[in-house]
DNA sequence: ACAGCTATTGCAAATAGTCGCAATAACAGA
DNA sequence: TCTGTTATTGCGACTATTTGCAATAGCTGT
């Protein structure tokens, strides 16, 4: 279990302060762990602790936290959303172009990849914070049927099949 | 290589137009071959073809080449930017998080992933248009020894060293 | 506990990106 | 070529995100 105390140190070590706004945009995060949240529902909730907590501190703190690794920042079909990052058991998001729907996937899966890019392109990957996309099972059977488009453009194609 | 007219047939068969707004942004695009344009940039070049394109009308025109495979999005530390997807030989995009330098890498790394996410999970991956992030190669001297941090951030970090 | 240094914040203004809708213009069929 | 259908556009308004800067407040050292 990853305490605030933990955070402090990780601040601390980097020269990093630990402010009221940080604290809160923390418990924010912890309260909704595995959730997806959006900057919009972040900032709200943390208002809800903290009353004027600026937009701009939400982003950059955001930001911070990202470069930190404290969360992931995962492009989905609705836009970008935040979570923080799980400890223990990893795993990675992938966003079927389809349908939006968000997966999860062990990062086990991953260690090849590292393996090689590491070996011959002396490349250190973090791809626990990336969102990889593609299409899921349930969207594939219409993919075969319809080549090209999704949920957005979908109500645009009315004939073409 | 890939003419407009390919493009057209490719419009039609999905019930998609091909309009003059669009033939300037893949002329911009094909012009800008192997670049990282940003949306401002390629509004731009568009408008220098085709005075008054709307903003609205690139975002829309870019996502639905996304969508359509034509271009690739690529993240990079500087923010979002696009670019036409290569024909032949496939490369993909990783970002250093340091540096913000953006390296590829060819599509072949990709399989074994691709494979696996195929038979375990019937996921069909399209990697190509996902930007991984990492530490290159002559970053990760530095990271060694500041342990985080990043361009922007990095004036910030004054001590801690 | 106090003082100094400077990272961080809030504010305000700028820029970027999105959305609804009426007008326009591709395209298919006659 | 002309006509009808509807995908696409531009516009205006709106929401989201970023940035510069002066004021504030963590943290370190005394």
């Amino acid at each position: 279990m990853v305490e605030f105390k933990d955070y402090l140190v990780l601040f601390r070590q980097n020269g990093y302060r630990l402010t009221s706004q940080r604290t809160a945009l923390l418990q924010t995060l912890t309260d909704h762990k595995g959730e997806h949240l959006s900057a919009r529902q972040i900032t709200e909730n943390v208002r809800s602790r903290d009353q004027n907590v600026d937009t701009a501190t939400v982003y950059r703190t955001l930001e911070l936290f990202t470069k930190l690794h404290i969360v992931n920042e995962i492009k989905g079909a609705t836009g970008i959303s935040y979570q923080i990052v799980p400890v223990g058991d990893k795993h990675n998001h992938i966003v079927c172009e389809e349908c939006g729907t968000t997966f999860d996937y062990s990062s086990q899966y991953l260690e090849g990849l590292r393996t090689m890019l590491v070996q011959d392109l002396r490349f250190e990957l973090h791809l626990e914070h990336s969102t990889l996309s593609g299409v899921c099972e349930q969207c594939q059977t219409n993919v075969s049927l319809e080549q090209y488009g999704n949920q957005r453009l979908l109500s645009r194609r009315t004939h073409g099949t």
